[in-house]
DNA sequence: TTAGGCCTGCAC
DNA sequence: GTGCAGGCCTAA
């Protein structure tokens, strides 16, 4: 399941893959993967690939003439950069061909992801950022949390809400909190602003440390290059309930949380301890 | 604010 | 065979 971290390790195998690069054809394999095409998707041969930007869990590739593509894994998304276009992977959607005989294999079997094409780069911040995004989780600040004084949610939906911060899923969010020895049921107007700008530094300190570690890959996740990420082994809660806390030893606990399975340390997150000192 | 739907593979 | 996993959108 990408979330920022395997999203931009994504993008940095592209970035070193295929930019600059002109777009030779484009094979469309399974059309409905298309969810939204203000510019037919084959008209992008011929165009040049000028950058890869990231927001949240979202790519947006930007080309020259003018043209945008964005981009989202959904939970079993990849794209593999390949030799061939002709060996096609189970689930494989979209196939583009770049000069270099490089082709990039757009492939979910779950098909939760999606691809959009734009006519330019302002049409698709226009569709996806602006109002439906929030900061991008690598570039948070204590401050973009502050109106979290007058809200009424709970800590974990807010912080899997796109909307207040942009690139948080299930696994990052459970390991900042237990980082930051904070509830997920915790009312986010509870949290002193010390608490806040603890949780910020923890969940950039957990972002960071994964992709320098390639990301997570618990079962499909990998990279444009098919390397799978080693963060997993490092994980402190996620999918570990029942295992001792490797802090202070209880046993983590399963809950549910918005219809999510959440793991904490019911010791070390206790409601009690909101605002403690993390570790 | 919360539940349901989308979709498939895999564990049980 | 059943149920679960989950990001994100839509609808109640």
């Amino acid at each position: 399941m990408p979330e920022l971290p395997e999203v931009e390790s994504v993008r940095r195998n592209l970035m070193d893959s295929v930019l600059g690069c002109r777009i030779e054809s484009v094979r469309v394999v399974r059309a409905d993967y298309l969810r939204h095409q203000a510019l037919p998707v084959s008209q992008l041969a011929g165009r040049k690939l000028c950058s890869i930007d990231r927001h949240g869990k979202r790519l947006f590739w930007y080309f020259a003439p003018a043209a945008c593509m964005t981009t989202h894994l959904g939970m079993s998304g990849r794209i593999t950069l390949l030799p061939s276009s002709e060996i096609i992977l189970a689930h494989t959607h979209l196939i583009i061909s770049v000069e270099g005989s490089i082709h990039l294999h757009f492939s979910d079997p779950r098909r939760f992801g999606g691809i959009w094409l734009y006519a330019s780069g302002e049409d698709a911040v226009r569709a996806h950022i602006h109002g439906r995004m929030g900061v991008d989780a690598l570039n948070l600040r204590p401050e973009d949390l502050s109106s979290w004084r007058r809200k009424k949610t709970r800590l974990k939906p807010e912080l899997l809400n796109q909307k207040t911060i942009a690139g948080l899923g299930n696994i990052y969010i459970d390991e900042a909190l237990w980082m930051a020895r904070l509830h997920p049921l915790q009312k986010v107007s509870r949290l002193s602003s010390g608490s806040r700008a603890e949780l910020v530094c923890c969940i950039k300190r957990v972002l960071n440390a994964s992709l320098r570690h390639g990301g997570t890959t618990l079962r499909d996740y990998r990279d444009a290059k098919a390397n799978r990420g080693t963060f997993a082994r490092r994980l402190a809660v996620y999918g570990k309930a029942g295992k001792p806390c490797r802090r202070c030893g209880e046993a983590l606990r399963g809950l549910l949380v918005m219809q999510r399975s959440t793991v904490i340390c019911p010791k070390c997150q206790s409601r009690k301890n909101q605002g403690a000192k993390a570790q």
